[in-house]
DNA sequence: CACTGTGAATGCATTCACAGCG
DNA sequence: CGCTGTGAATGCATTCACAGTG
């Protein structure tokens, strides 16, 4: 790993067990055993071009055990690595059966840490990225709950936005504490990012997601994410730029 | 690989040489040497607490030349990581002197296929996160501009939004050929993302972007990137459970 | 018999270390 | 010198293959 100062995206200190490119996966694994779990559900279904031959589809009932093979289908990885990832966090399959959906479901879920707790995060900057994350209920479904957001731009502080006062910047730090904040979400201009996330890190936050396209430098005892929309499209230019056409 | 019918995060079918990973840094690299080539611009300073011991900064002076070390500085990573990464693409370094910001910009850019060109994007779902989609500037200026948006909503359908009108779903296969989209992007609820994907790929498209939680079946000519926005908030949970507390 | 859990093997990605060059 | 470019070494992650089990 490059710099002892700083890094991109963090690994555990001490637990020297599972991958990180597995704990990475745990939560789609938890998010298909939820809707293996569930009842069906109305199938809302999109007017238009009729259905392309489509495999093994997700399909109706509600399953109690599950096997790694299919899990690996649902989510589009191979059976022995499903076997291999869930081997790390425990042994919780039955042979010849598979695994027991709910039970799998719940324990994977204790270990993600969103069990029977929520987290508290505070969003910095109010603008279009912003404002869609507050209103994103993906978040609030798996217990990640904003408890406050800051702008500079005067004009926004004050408004209520889903539900919550837009503070001012300077608030920030006071924030923090006062809301017992966990995680910090920066979604400001990239001049403001690496401001941001200091502040952040000074008041006390250790985990910290950043939408703002630009490397941020944190100490080492802080955990830091990266999510970047334009590279993704970036790279399927490469892609679709050396195939043919 | 998994099944042979369909995967996750597709890797080029002919091109055998620059790794995955290497490719998905390609932007980044790119982003940083327009930076290094722009003049320093207003320091936007955030009001607040004040800075961090920070370290080596995104100094003012435009530079000509940047070694492999200031790069990683400035990225996250290590120096004979850079040189490694670039050296999949070509030689583009001076010795004693790095790399000569100007040029490497240009050949990089042209080699990830967003140099003289424009991509055509289309989006599907224009809710929260859709909306915010079509404001972020970021793609624009990188080239990629969204020429169709649909939705199922009827009360969404013509709808001006971003200069875009929306359109209903059912016209997503025609909009495809007329406007030329490269790229599809999907913005849908999770039990609509499948249907979606099927009509973009019967139309044609060869390249998706998907921001809906679930993964997506498309043949192997396809590609698929997937943005996942809770999940770098679940992993960071992970971490943060683990760690005292 | 169908399936798990895991050593051992393979394949990628990163890092080291240094020869070679301006 | 300072810095690139790259073989060789290391370290992760994925896959294979199969013994073991309800």
């Amino acid at each position: 790993m490059s710099r002892p100062t700083s890094r991109s995206n963090h690994r555990p200190p001490a637990s020297r067990d599972a991958p990180d490119a597995c704990v990475a996966r745990l939560s789609l694994y938890v998010r298909e055993l939820r809707r293996l779990g569930e009842p069906p559900g109305p199938t809302v279904a999109v007017a238009g071009a009729g259905r392309s031959a489509s495999r093994a589809r997700r399909g109706g009932q509600r399953a109690a055990f599950v096997s790694s093979r299919r899990l690996a289908q649902l989510l589009g990885l191979t059976d022995a690595q499903v076997r291999r990832d869930l081997s790390y966090f425990g042994q919780f399959g039955t042979s010849g059966r598979g695994y027991d959906v709910q039970r799998l479901h719940e324990r994977l879920t204790a270990i993600l840490g969103v069990s029977g707790r929520t987290w508290n995060v505070a969003l910095a900057g109010v603008g279009n990225l912003g404002s869609a994350l507050l209103a994103y209920r993906g978040f609030r479904e798996r217990g990640f709950l904003f408890k406050a957001a800051v702008d500079t731009d005067p004009r926004k502080t004050g408004r209520t936005v889903q539900g919550l006062t837009v503070a001012s910047s300077q608030q920030l730090v006071e924030l923090v504490t006062q809301e017992d904040i966990h995680i910090g979400m920066i979604a400001v201009p990239v001049e403001a990012a690496q401001e941001v996330c200091d502040q952040f890190v000074h008041s006390g936050v250790r985990a910290i997601v950043n939408f703002a396209p630009v490397h941020l430098d944190v100490p080492e005892s802080v955990w830091l994410r990266v999510v970047d929309l334009a590279i993704e499209l970036e790279s399927l230019a490469y892609y679709l730029a050396r195939s043919q056409t």
